[in-house]
DNA sequence: ACTGTCCATCAAGGAAAGTTGATGGGTTTT
DNA sequence: AAAACCCATCAACTTTCCTTGATGGACAGT
């Protein structure tokens, strides 16, 4: 047995605090909020979010790729046209490292005076 | 029965939008993530945090503030020191929220080619 | 009172992030 | 091959965030 199989169920693989604070500043934008919620229902391509959320290409075009680089979004073409999708896995990873940290913080409040 | 009393166990309350904005943003700090694990392990005052991270007064101070301000820490003011303490709910409500973000996410993931 | 320590706050400068309009590459349609 | 569309990228600007050094308030000790 050269590698022991794991046998965690979803197990992901645990965020370096580079890959968290990108993710924690990708998610800390009012806009890239909207556009996650406007994934939510599923795949969309970029045209149709510059309608949905009434924002100018260029702009739109930014702030997807800061989620994208975050982790995010993952992208497809198809002809003419670039859908996005949402990486739920990426919201799970964030909320492990989260526990983690709230974790490590076994803070037993140590009154002075 | 006026208001039905809520028989949910801890059932933090939800934070609105901004309020995970400004924790999410208090997070993504390299400098304010170091702050939050040198209070791990209990309180400290000011200028303990100053020499235990090696930062200016005034830097720290800046970024205590931040923090403070987006619910992670409380402080507390003993004679001439103050100390300032993790609020382990707040990651705990981030947690909640980003769970509740990652429900709403229904993706049935539709190929169009 | 005077001095020293701890800390928050401020103004000024620098760095990073976001916005805007323009340009160009890639694809489909005519 | 020309025209129309979708999209990413770029440079210049604005805004926001962070850093630095200085000032002053609150408290404790002398």
């Amino acid at each position: 047995m050269p590698t022991a199989p794991s046998l965690a169920p979803p197990a992901p693989p645990a965020l370096n605090p580079d890959q968290a604070r990108a993710l924690l500043k990708a998610l800390a934008d009012p806009i890239r909020l909207q556009v996650i919620e406007a994934l939510g229902g599923g795949e969309r391509c970029v045209c149709e979010l510059t309608v949905a959320l009434g924002l100018a290409q260029s702009k739109l075009s930014f702030h997807l790729k800061v989620l994208k680089e975050a982790g995010l979004l993952a992208d497809r073409q198809c002809g003419r046209w670039v859908y996005y999708q949402l990486q739920p896995e990426a919201l799970e990873q964030l909320r492990g490292w989260l526990a983690q940290l709230a974790a490590s913080c076994t803070a037993p409040a140590e009154p002075c005076c």
